[in-house]
DNA sequence: AGATCATAGAAG
DNA sequence: CATCGCTTCTATGATCT
């Protein structure tokens, strides 16, 4: 699932370095040339080192580190630099940095410090002794014989924690979501639910509507927890409370093990909490890759067991097999393929427990899936009505799905403390409190309950069921994090707009589908809430702020969709610094096609789209000028001169052609107001502006013309420039800056194609992601340039060159500034 | 009255 | 040192047309 591409690392060396590459003619590179670029070739170059350095001296190592990933803490001796040398030439990997707990295997360090924190006893650390003596001995010994209790970790600042802790960092968008469990969780459901959809379509589906299955949910037993717990070896499941988290204190615990349940802890709590009722609570590290390699194994298990019709996945950890209910499906026999069903995953997963819950319907399999829970099934193979209520009325209200903490509370505000589905089934015996009822949890929320309560599936369920390949297909996208955000400026916020709408455009554009509609999703810290919240970087209480736009077409145009962003974060006026969350979500999606080339359409044209489209531009330019009329102003006491601006301006601006703030800002209106205010304005203006205009030429720009600019840019276009440059050895730089002055040139009098500068801007953020900002400062002089040159003109086109190199190419110049002091830390 | 919106809630 | 509080879908009441 992980497919992220790796840029072929033994190329790019020589293209980013020459100097280095030639100079090094001495034999297997020195250990200085080594680590000059460590970072970008570390893991081929640890390979290329030991094969020519073994190849030169005519000896090969035997690969006891094979698979071990170790980092060397501190002062040790030997030196981290003989460590690192026998580290990679048997086999090892060798980390420069602890980027995350999970990805290192052991840590080496000599000095013992005094341990401040128990939490530290959960990595691997051992003494250089186990390197050196395991070498000795010709054989990979075991790191327990050399274990460090009392050591601080942390006794040499390690610097890689500032990307996560910093939010204006180029990569913290995906750092932060490397270790979010949460993004995991929702990133594997989408693929399992894609690969569901695909496998279903190719295979011809033939997923008849009436066939009635048996259902087998099944999940496995407190996932992480088993799976960290694992690979962690030190304590046995079945004995040691253990919890999953990545902190010790104010960190949620996503999966805690059977024994620290029977303590009352549970998953989502709080780890403080959690020591609270349990003090000998182990925690673990996450294991992500893990998860996801043992769940693959899970769903092949499942498939392999060649009794279910489909496999509904539900989640990494968590599927539905639909087995075609025959006349001899007997309590016997499901009995014996549940025992059939675990088997086959704890065989392929070499141990992994899962539990099954097997019955007639979707919600009867989930409560009996409660009962078979741990390590074990249960079967409801009933025949009446009768006995299916009286195995529901065993289960509280909140083990049904769909009744979370909050209607469980309404439940309780209106009939007082009833917890059991039986109690609630007897008072519902009254109408006068199934109205109650209605009217404390909604009228359909009230339905699917009374459904459950006869063991039946609520409509979804049967949808889910019936007609799978919609029910799994995707409708929305949208990314969102509410951690760590800390902005100072409203430049901080245009910037991170920038990095979250290029991270779901590309999904966008992946997924081969438009959008209509942009929504900006805002956490505000909560009034009275304290400014550092008690989860460290968290983000305490807050108010969630949104604000939808319905855009003129459908796009998929990563410049309109900044500008929107940027245009609806000003209009939610919310000060910059308190902002503890930040989201973006497309609605309405169509998907796109690929028959009419770089004019994109919608397959699926509904009548209101096509009123809106069919509308002539007269009655469009009409109704904007119309709309510029100025309101009159809400009475706004308490707020600020701009927000009442924008109040006036923007308030009603829904879609793009009904934008009606002034092209140009009143003069008087300015002048009252204090000159940083008036800054503000002016600033605000032009990117409201800005994202006006873009929106509107869209439908006028020419197609046919802007596909020819874009074909003769080709190798750009094909969205494959990064590998492309670090393929073509040294004379790729001086290549792409003799296309971009073409470019230019070509394109000087109508303006750039917006998809050719969407991956420009992008390949430049690939640039800066790699810190190679030597190579971004040549590219974009070389721009500026060739733009300067042209400025005899006052073409349209210059403008929108201008207008480009200002608002997004020199941010990205300004944002790998930073990291050039981050390399020279890292570069000691 | 019907469309569109902002928001809340649930799930893992 | 802390810590990694996402993403999708549904329902509902308010507001807009
Ligand atoms: N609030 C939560 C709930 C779950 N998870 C993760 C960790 C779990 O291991 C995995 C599966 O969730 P389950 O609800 O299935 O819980 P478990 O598998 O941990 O326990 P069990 O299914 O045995 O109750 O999802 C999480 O990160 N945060």
């Amino acid at each position: 699932m992980n497919k992220e591409k790796v840029p072929d690392r033994t190329v790019s060396l020589e293209t980013a370095e020459p100097d280095m590459a030639s100079s090094s003619s001495i034999g297997y590179l020195g250990y200085a040339e080594y680590f000059h670029n460590k970072e970008l070739q570390q893991l081929e170059s640890d390979v290329q080192y030991r094969e020519k350095y073994q190849k030169e001296k005519g000896v090969s190592h035997p690969t006891l580190f094979q698979g071990l990933t170790i980092y060397v803490n501190g002062r040790t001796d030997p030196t981290r630099f003989e460590l690192h040398k026998l580290i990679i030439l048997h086999g090892g990997t060798f980390k420069h940095y602890l980027s995350g707990k999970t990805a290192v295997t052991h840590i080496i360090a000599s000095e013992l410090n005094a341990s401040k924190k128990s939490s530290f006893a959960n990595y691997k650390i051992v003494g250089p002794g186990w390197i050196t003596e395991s070498i000795a001995r010709g054989k990979l010994l075991p790191w327990q014989d050399f274990r460090i209790v009392n050591v601080s970790v942390l006794q040499g600042k390690i610097t890689d924690f500032a990307t996560i802790r910093n939010c204006m960092d180029p990569n913290f968008i995906h750092s932060y979501f490397k270790s979010s469990r949460l993004h995991h969780l929702s990133n594997w459901k989408f693929q399992l639910r894609d690969q569901f959809v695909q496998d279903l379509l190719s295979s011809r589906g033939e997923i008849s509507p009436n066939q009635k299955y048996v259902f087998f949910h099944v999940d496995f037993d407190c996932f992480f927890a088993q799976v960290s717990a694992k690979i962690d070896g030190t304590y046995d499941i079945h004995t040691v409370p253990i919890a999953i988290s990545h902190g010790i204190n104010n960190s949620d615990i996503s999966s805690c093990n059977y024994v620290a349940r029977s303590f009352g802890v549970h998953n989502g709590m709080w780890v403080s909490s959690a020591l609270k009722l349990c003090p000998a609570l182990k925690i673990l590290d996450y294991e992500f890759d893990e998860y996801e390699a043992i769940s693959n194994l899970f769903y092949q298990a499942l498939k392999s067991v060649g009794i279910f019709k489909m496999v509904l996945p539900l989640s990494i950890d968590e599927a539905i097999g639909c087995m075609p209910v025959t006349s001899d499906t007997t309590q016997e026999l499901l009995t014996q393929k549940c025992i059939q069903v675990r088997a086959a995953v704890f065989d392929l997963t070499q141990g992994y427990s899962v539990s099954i819950g097997c019955a007639s319907s979707v919600l009867l399999a989930r409560l009996a899936l409660r009962k078979g829970k741990p390590n074990g099934f249960s079967i409801s193979w009933f025949s009446t009505p009768l006995e299916r209520r009286a195995f529901v009325d065993q289960f509280k209200l909140k083990d049904l799905p769909g009744i979370g903490y909050s209607t469980d509370q309404k439940i309780q505000e209106t009939f007082g403390e009833i917890h059991s589905i039986s109690a609630l089934r007897g008072l519902l015996e009254s109408p006068n409190n199934v109205s109650k009822l209605i009217k404390a949890i909604g009228s359909k929320n009230a339905k699917r309950l009374q459904t459950y309560l006869d063991g039946q599936d609520d409509d979804e369920s049967i949808s889910m069921v019936k007609d799978p390949a919609s029910y799994f297909q995707k409708k929305s996208l949208s990314v969102e994090i509410n951690y760590a955000i800390r902005f100072k400026t409203i430049d901080d916020v245009d910037t991170f707009l920038e990095r979250l709408s290029l991270y779901l455009w590309e999904k966008l554009k992946d997924s081969n589908l438009l959008t209509r509609q942009i929504t900006l999703k805002l956490m505000k810290r909560a009034q009275g809430a304290p400014v550092d919240p008690p989860k460290f970087m968290g983000m305490g209480k807050c108010d969630a702020i949104s604000k939808a736009s319905t855009l003129g077409s459908n796009t998929q145009k990563y410049g309109s969709i900044a500008s929107e962003c940027k245009t609806l974060f000003r209009i939610l006026s919310v000060p910059p610094a308190e902002v503890r969350g930040i989201g973006l979500q497309f609605h309405r999606l169509t998907a796109a096609t690929q028959a009419s080339g770089q004019k994109l359409e919608q397959r699926r044209i509904t009548t209101d789209i096509f009123k809106k489209a069919n509308r002539s531009d007269d009655e469009v330019v009409r109704r904007v000028d119309e709309d510029t009329t100025p309101r009159t102003p809400k009475s706004t006491t308490y707020a600020s001169p701009v927000k009442n601006y924008w109040d006036r301006h923007l308030k009603r601006s829904v879609t793009p052609f009904r934008y009606d703030f002034p092209d140009e800002l009143d003069p008087e209106f300015m002048s009252n107001l204090p000159k940083d205010v008036q800054e503000e304005i002016t600033s605000h203006h032009s990117v409201a502006k800005r994202a006006k205009r873009t929106l509107r030429t869209e439908l006028f720009e020419e197609p046919k013309k802007q596909i020819k600019q874009t074909q003769d840019l080709h190798y750009i276009h094909d969205g494959r420039l990064v590998p492309q440059l670090s393929f073509q050895g040294l004379s790729s730089a001086k290549q792409i800056c003799r296309t971009l002055i073409d470019w230019v040139d070509a394109t000087i009098d109508v303006g750039p194609h917006e998809k050719d500068l969407e991956l420009f801007v992008n390949h430049l953020n690939k640039l800066a992601d790699q810190r190679r900002s030597h190579i971004i400062l040549q590219l974009i002089k070389t721009l500026k340039n060739k733009i300067d040159d042209h400025y005899d003109g006052n073409s349209e086109g210059l403008e929108q060159w201008e207008y480009f190199l200002i608002r997004r190419l020199i941010p990205v110049l300004n944002k790998t500034k930073s990291d050039v002091n981050f390399n020279l830390v890292f570069d000691l």
